[in-house]
DNA sequence: GGCCGTTCATTTTTT
DNA sequence: ATGAACGGCC
């Protein structure tokens, strides 16, 4: 243990050494937290304290993964295991489960994800009658889902004046009803959406005490990461665990609060001494991260905003090249730029497709960067956006599933009484629901109990929701005795789901039957995970929780080497050697809907700060004059973030013939930039052009900097090298042995087919096969 | 009553 | 482009 703990600088080992008492640890970006978090909680071990007793919370399962598997390698694996250690929302659920029938709930309720939250809704307002111009589901979501994270439940609502008065100034005085409606629905459904996994924890820690004591004495130790995103309905969690050992150790950065659209309060954070007793305040400043210019530029940023913490980040590594700034005409152009760039940095400095990020405020950026890039045949991936369990085809499989697990589930119900098609329309599904909200039960009760209703559907529709009905009560006959791989093959197969996809015969179609094979690979994969573990109950309710909890940055597809697209949102907690900040425009970014306000502006540019800070060793920065949007071509003006940044830290880059840059996409097969086209377009007073290329040393340096674990992926042969392709002798965990035939696809798509010594000949989403090369 | 094609409006960020 | 809503057709 003391040799970890001398890796650590001073300002990093005193929280570490701290065992008791409250503390907050402001953690500027880049200066180690996560490092610290974890050798707090090997060293709690180490002193004695019982992994039982210790509760972490962090942002993403990824990350509670990770940080798992880093103190397992300190304290060994065994002790680790029981450490509670995910997401606020993942550990409630769990928590919430075993609890449930104290609150009226079955522990197999469903977890409504937001598109069923707002389908629920809608269909709400529109049984009600009500103008959908006026009460659009999205905003009415929004609404709803920012009183639960304040707590403000129904009846709080109701009595909250100065709630109900705005929203009847806002046109919708019907608003509390809808409230109402939709939380009756949903407990009648069996089901919880992502605000009640923490709401439905307050309450329950709130109305039964013993329930309270049993937790504040199991969780002990208490770490919250990332704690300048909680909500406050986070914060109440966290302050009733706490409150009678008071050992709470949260981290943080002010500068990087930006998640406050979804109720995060950054107040949380600002005014956490106020909450306990004798807090232990400790702050991280130097950044291990990125050049000194980087660091400069960021803080540079982040001054403008007027609330925040003091807390001046530093670095002692080189200045590096300054941040290149580029202006394109078009999107189009802007992916050219990007794919270019990356493609001649990886080639000048021997770097990894790994090693490059684009980052963008929109996930509907991401297109002109992916045609571009998949032009240029750069592998990448993008994270977010829609993922894998938002597919239909997926959604709908899954849907079944749960509605086997709970019938209740209404809109698992309505997503597929009728799909594929089975003669149940629209008119009969109204009428059922008429039905349970009447008689107050769900639609699958109304169902089974037809012939006791008077409801006027027609025999041969009766029959066909008969037949529905039993065609789920097979299932659920199934589910006694199989696993759950087993169940989600029959399921596939006799709903006729399969059927629908292969007669439709589109390249679409195919995608989506393969899509539903590694479904089900990965149920199968789970439960054969589920069955070394003794203590696992339902599996199949188990992975639907999973499910519904994962994050995209959850999946892992093992160490491939692609470039990262995703979300500025999506990218906070991680490091790129290169990033590459797109769209860097007024109206995009800072974003049109969040300028009103000087809070929302700041939140914008504390985004930006995340960004900018990504960055290890260079940012770019680009803007266009002109993107399309909303199928329309727009004029954009630069960012006024741009502008934010200190002179001395940036330079410009712009092609001399701006109109007709196509940087040599088609022509060039290397796709070198060709340099002399190049220019200053505003020359830099003082100081020469720093140097483009970091020196041999500099790079060991800053390699050498980045945290252990993280730089592996650079050199293995990953299964996404060139010399990957048709021939390649493979190993499937499940299917053995085999050899590739061929691959096809680019990005998240890209596939192989592989012909096994026993298992045939299989299509495999190599974003999900984990396979190795032999 | 249900099915299927067309039209219209819609895109900030996410557990 | 994607999905929800509408209208014509079986």
């Amino acid at each position: 243990m003391e040799e970890y703990i001398a890796e650590l600088n001073d300002a990093q080992r005193a929280p570490v050494l701290q065992k008791d008492g409250p503390m907050i640890v402001i953690a500027g970006a880049g200066s180690g937290k996560t490092r610290v978090l974890t050798y707090r909680i090997a060293y709690l071990m180490h002193l004695g304290v019982d992994a039982f007793n210790i509760l972490s919370l962090t942002f993403t399962n990824k990350a509670a993964r990770e940080m798992k598997k880093r103190i397992a390698d300190i304290v060994g694996p065994s002790e680790a295991k029981n450490l509670w250690m995910g997401t606020f929302h993942s550990i409630f659920a769990k928590i919430l489960r075993f609890e449930a029938d104290k609150l009226g709930y079955p522990s197999n309720f469903t977890i409504y994800d937001t598109q069923d939250s707002q389908r629920l809704i809608a269909s709400i307002i529109k049984e009600m009658g009500l103008d959908k111009d006026i009460y659009k589901y999205k905003q009415v979501y929004s609404r709803i889902s920012s009183y639960k994270n304040s707590l403000i439940t129904v009846k709080a609502y109701f009595q909250n004046a100065e709630l109900v008065e705005a929203d009847a100034m806002a046109k919708r005085p019907r608003l509390g009803e809808i409230y109402e409606k939709y939380v009756e629905r949903c407990f009648k459904a069996g089901a919880m959406d992502f605000d009640d996994l923490l709401l439905k924890t307050n309450e329950l820690l709130n109305r039964f005490p013993e329930v309270l004591a049993k937790y504040q004495n199991r969780f002990r130790y208490i770490l919250v990461d990332e704690y300048q995103d909680t909500n406050h309905s986070q914060y109440l969690i966290v302050r009733a665990l706490s409150d009678k050992f008071q050992n709470i150790c949260v981290v943080g950065d002010d500068a990087q609060s930006i998640y406050a659209f979804r109720g995060a309060n950054i107040n949380n954070i600002l005014n956490f001494q106020k909450d306990y007793d004798n807090v232990q305040q400790y702050r991280l400043e130097q950044n291990y991260r990125s050049t000194n210019n980087i660091v400069q530029a960021a803080n540079s940023i982040i001054d403008k905003n007027k609330t925040k913490l003091d807390k001046i980040v530093w670095t002692a590594n080189d200045p590096g090249p300054k941040i290149l700034v580029n202006r394109l005409l078009t999107d189009g152009d802007e992916g050219r730029f990007v794919a270019s760039s990356i493609f001649e940095n990886r080639m000048e400095h021997q770097l990894g497709n790994g090693q490059f990020a684009i980052l963008y405020r929109t996930n509907a950026q991401s297109r002109a960067m992916e045609d571009a890039l998949r032009k240029r045949d750069i592998p990448y991936r993008i994270y977010g956006g829609l993922s894998f369990y938002q597919r239909k085809e997926i959604k709908d499989v899954l849907a079944y599933l749960r509605l086997i697990i709970n019938p209740k589930d209404e809109e698992a119900l309505k997503r597929i009484i009728n799909y594929p098609a089975r003669g149940i329309g629209q008119t009969t599904v109204d009428k059922l629901i008429v039905a349970a909200n009447h008689y107050e039960r769900s639609i699958f009760e109304v169902i089974e109990h037809l012939d006791r209703i008077n409801l006027k559907i027609n025999s041969g529709t009766k029959t066909r929701l008969e037949n529905f009905m039993n065609m789920i009560r097979s299932f659920q006959v199934t589910n006694q005795t199989a696993d759950a791989f087993v169940l989600a093959e029959t399921v596939a197969k006799q709903t006729g789901l399969l059927q629908e996809l292969k007669k439709d015969g589109t390249p679409e179609g195919i995608a989506r039957i393969e899509n539903i094979e590694e479904l089900l690979n990965g149920i199968r994969d789970f439960v054969e995970g589920q069955k070394e573990l003794a203590d696992s109950s339902g599996s199949l309710a188990e992975f639907l929780e999973d499910v519904a909890l994962a994050t995209d940055l959850d999946q892992d597809t093992g160490d491939d080497d692609r470039v990262a697209l995703m979300t500025i949102h999506l990218a906070k907690g991680l490091e790129f050697p290169y990033v590459y900040i797109v769209g860097m425009e007024e109206d995009l970014f800072p974003s049109g809907m969040s300028m009103n306000t000087r809070s929302e502006l700041e939140e914008e540019r504390r985004l930006f700060y995340v960004a900018l800070t990504r960055a290890e060793k260079q940012a770019y920065l680009t803007y266009t004059q002109s993107r399309y949007r909303w199928g329309k071509l727009v004029d954009a003006e630069p960012s006024r973030f741009i502008e934010e940044i200190d002179d001395k830290f940036i330079e410009y880059i712009t092609p001399i013939d701006t109109y007709r840059y196509k940087p040599l996409v088609d022509n060039d097969i290397f796709g070198e930039v060709d340099k002399s086209k190049l220019r200053l377009k505003k020359p830099i007073s003082g100081s020469p052009p720093p140097a483009h290329k970091p020196s041999e040393e500099q790079l060991r340096k800053l390699r050498k900097l980045r945290p252990a674990g993280n730089s592996a992926s650079t050199n293995d042969t990953s299964i996404f090298d060139e010399n990957f392709g048709p021939g390649t002798e493979v190993e499937h965990m499940r299917f053995g042995k085999g050899k590739i035939l061929k691959i096809e696809g680019v990005g998240q798509d890209r596939k192989a087919e592989i012909n096994f010594e026993n298992g045939g000949i299989k299509n495999l989403l190599l974003r999900f096969a984990k396979l190795k090369v032999l």
